[in-house]
DNA sequence: TATGAATGAGCATTCATTCAT
DNA sequence: AATGAATGAATGCTCATTCAT
């Protein structure tokens, strides 16, 4: 998914050298996961469909991991990160309703070409997060804060329509997702000839310019 | 073996002849299901654990559903019915913003009230609704194409603002399952001190009377 | 091996009410158990060669111990009570000597018809105790205080040479549980030809008489 | 595949040709097992822990012996010997008491030093010596045959008091491996501040002194 | 209706050993 | 001489479901 070379876990530590083979199998595992838990969840992947599906024997698999959770474990860590980096770029110093517009549209783009990763994302919450509370209350709401207090102060300063900060970082949150999640709902009620994701910008636009309007 | 004849979502068969212990027990089953359902997922969940949680030991519970995946099933085809109710009641000749308020109100109050139907629900989406597929694209795309012609014309007719009918829905939809679905998340941020209902009210209100104004 | 009833390892709580059925069971998985744990250690061991052994199917057993481990703890603290009761038999107030012979005796017997018990017990030593330490330094250690004393008492007084008690109490275990320990030892030196318990019986009466005569 | 031609037990082969690092590494095997194997029995052990206790990687480890069995029984091989060389210097032509008494501390005194030696053999007779069935009815049965006879002669020519010989080396046997196969419950009855391989040197020393008087 | 007993299929994980380099 | 990679065969245990009563 992404280059920058995942970490064990430890967050410190030197990076682990590893060899081409190990990198691509270790790649193929997570990708492999990724499409299995997002679809099954945890309890409904197995070990066994994971392998086949990164092309590689079950023991050969937990070579490499030490076990299911730990596969699951990396990829939420990973996750966490991806999935923040849109609101990370919104620019305090930029153009409010610009900036929480433009930040709208990278979450819907992420939704539109990550929908896996969103999918685990929300199994994870579904199921009370247990093997990701720790991240939602460090990383996840010190940037929720952060940005939170942001618009508030654009908000104060009458560069945008009165909002809550919080509850909008939500809307967006939702919203965006929801064709990721739900898609097969979206795509059941508006039928084959529809391209939910382009509507959904437009709409969405529509929407947060109203809301946003002085 | 299914000598109940439970009404198995064709809303045809003849009404099941049931004593006040086994309707007592069945309800039992629904309740234990959906919380152990919603919480792990369908995979996640085990016969033992539903049975466990209704009092029952587990043969007996299989005494009453003939599997596993038919107590799903059950709550799912009660489920969607719950799940629409506030849409129908959407009146085509009420006030029309004021209808559309009213149902993102009893919509926010379901995801309040029964949040576990709403994870039960998400699951299932998440999952592709491999047990809803027909579902959806019977009764829900019907109603929803019902209900999005009436906000069409509502919007032809400038009684609101423009919007896309169809995305309107899926926007109620999304922001209000949101509390309920990813709730872990949104207690992350908030802390313990905030109400997110009591907020999600006003600032859905207000996001949607912007939306809609004329 | 004894009709008095296992606990479940609470040692106090109600005596737990067991089925026939679950008394024949429970029965034939410990006997089924003690052969195999006695032959090859707790891991050598597998829960399918237990289960075997006792006519049951892996998941029937399970179905009584929760797991291998609980089956071995089980047979373990059962043991220990057994193998604890010729030292609990020792009288104070009986003949010094006689008491003495009499105890070893009764412990060659144990050896001789009760030889897994003598194996699983020697198994668990070998490898450190794990299971049984808080045995060894609560039950174990007392009693051996106890009757330590009596015999200190008794040497003290003239009645018995002088030794030291302990170590006199070491000696009977070593000597008697010998013969059941490394039984294959034994008769690959003495062939087939020799009964070795009968021998030893006369050994080590005359051994423990010149040992203890005044 | 075994062409490092290792001495069978037969002890004819030629001698093997081994480098230093060899001969090093080889050793480094052997001492990690024989930690391994003595505290966790054959199967309770894994050529990963050997193999990272002898500071190798696992395939090397396989370089070197062709399985976990084949070190095992190298193991085993080689402790026959040193096992039996205390009884190997009883003197036919020394004093009877003194040597008996002499033998007896030897073997003592090897408890003291190699006590995961004596629980590797303990574990091996525990589980009827399935490796070792053959050097037990060779040389252990000839050298037991040969000195049992010696004792024999000694207790009828009067030298010492009448005695079972065989029993008797049993007995020395049982006596001194106790202190290192049972260590645990030793030290679990004695308490920290004995010190039981020298009170068991002096029980000793009495209990045969008092055993073989004439 | 209800439950104790039983099981086949499955699952995560371990492990001795082999392969390729 | 050494090791990273790989695997077949277990191994302990779980679970939905069935059987017998």
């Amino acid at each position: 998914m992404d280059q920058t070379g995942e970490e064990d876990g430890t967050g410190a530590g030197s990076a682990p050298r590893r060899t081409r083979i190990q990198q691509k199998n270790r790649e193929a595992i997570l990708e492999a996961a990724l499409e299995v838990f997002s679809q099954h969840g945890f309890r409904g992947a197995t070990v066994d469909q994971i392998a086949q599906a990164a092309g590689l024997s079950k023991p050969n698999l937990l070579y490499y991991f030490p076990s299911k959770e730990a596969i699951h474990i990396e990829l939420l860590s990973t996750l966490l990160d991806t999935w923040l980096a849109p609101l990370r770029r919104l620019d305090p110093e930029g153009d409010p309703k610009a900036e929480i517009l433009a930040y709208m549209h990278r979450k819907l783009e992420m939704s539109r070409t990550l929908p896996r990763e969103s999918r685990l994302f929300a199994n994870e919450m579904l199921q009370g997060a247990p093997r990701m509370k720790d991240m939602l209350e460090g990383d996840l709401k010190a940037l929720a804060q952060d940005k939170a207090a942001v618009i508030a102060r654009w908000s104060d300063e009458g560069k945008i329509a009165a909002v809550d900060p919080y509850h909008l970082i939500f809307a967006i949150w939702a919203l965006t997702q929801h064709y990721a999640d739900f898609e097969v709902q979206v795509r059941a009620i508006l039928g084959p000839d529809h391209d939910p994701f382009s509507e959904a910008d437009t709409f969405l636009t529509t929407l947060f310019n109203r809301l946003l309007a002085r």
